[in-house]
DNA sequence: GAGTTATGTAAGCGCTGTAAACATGAGAGG
DNA sequence: CCTCTCATGTTTACAGCGCTTACATAACTC
């Protein structure tokens, strides 16, 4: 629907991603093969390669997928945030996309990504500039590189220690309120500094 | 040297899970093979199956060992913490842990722990009881199990930010500045707080 | 020394990732 | 309309993997 487009399948390539993202959401990382995604997308199992070189290469094109999902999650939950409120819920809805798609989430962050696909590199960028631009928003007098990664940190080891079952995950009201106080404690001090919490 | 030892090859067991740790950091997660564990320790390929009925308990029995690594690491950067410096300290070498060994770390937090081993569900609660114990005792009017979730997802958080370049880790006082500075952030206000942070 | 049990081996199944060589069909040039 | 070209998908093949089954061996018990 996207791309390259009607030749035999259509859009093999974004229906790998799709079969892909959905073997990864009902069986698990570890049910995530090539050949898998080739019979889901009805064609033979060496189609694939056709457009992604390695089983790698698929994985980073769902994580960028991933990414560009996450991002369009936290603009849903506030367009254009300029109050501690609006990033409280912009962080709630980062942990409840971590919680909608626990493996999808997992896939985003189990490897590093230096080494893999431009896409998914400039996927994570324009992710990291995006939590920054909200920040300074916000806190404008802030060190808004320093205190983005810091809330950034706060929010994805919640979001993991979740997935991990190490806390309540029970309602999402719950979850919501555990995520108001860790961020609220954070820049509650955080607004109140006059800037530059960290060396480099 | 530790079980039990001195049959066919002397502590098979041991040996194994040796070996994945090797295979792991040298070769990544994707490189870790029963197959390639046998070769390394010097038995078939399918000896490995007698200690571990499957893969995954093998890399479990990794994770549980590197939980108690991590624990002794902490320890070591204060045995009985009772100040927020010597908090930070322990914070610090959390995330040192994870940088040390990326692979391990990544294997221990990768895949969700609950219906794995018993050895690493218990190793994961000893953490999280140490975790509580340190908090309590460095703020002994806070709500431990609530202070102790935030200043552990942050600390988390750091680490797989680290992990994934998304920040500055050239070297051991960056890393270490930005740490004290998120923790700081974190637990002036908890101090400050009455009680009970939060609702479950 | 014989029996039991723990331990390691050998052979094999179905799956996987990956790399050829081959087939097919859309679009360009005439 | 015909042919040529090239992107796309297929077929075949190979080595490595997890895992199972059947077998061999060594320690311990008696």
């Amino acid at each position: 629907m996207s791309q390259a487009a009607a030749y035999h399948h259509g859009d093999l390539a974004a229906a790998c991603v799709q079969a892909a993202r959905e073997l990864l959401e009902e069986d698990g990382s570890a049910a995530l093969s090539l050949r898998a995604v080739a019979r889901r997308a009805g064609v033979s199992a060496t189609a694939p390669y056709r457009h992604y070189p390695d089983r790698e290469s698929l994985v980073s094109a769902v994580a960028a997928q991933g990414y560009r999902e996450l991002a369009e999650d936290l603009a849903g939950a506030h367009p254009s945030p300029t109050t501690p409120e609006d990033l409280i819920a912009i962080a709630v809805a980062y942990v409840r996309f971590a919680l909608d798609h626990p493996a999808l989430f997992r896939a985003m962050f189990a490897e590093p990504c230096d080494p893999s696909s431009a896409d998914r590199v400039s996927a994570t960028a324009a992710l990291t500039e995006y939590v920054q631009g909200i920040v300074h928003a916000v806190f404008p007098e802030a060190d808004a590189a320093a205190l983005s990664t810091t809330v950034w940190a706060l929010v994805h080891g919640l979001a993991f220690l979740h997935l991990d079952g190490k806390l309540d995950s029970s309602t999402p009201e719950v979850v919501a309120a555990q995520i108001r106080a860790a961020v609220e404690a954070l820049f509650t001090v955080a607004a109140s500094l006059p800037a530059s919490t960290r060396s480099a």
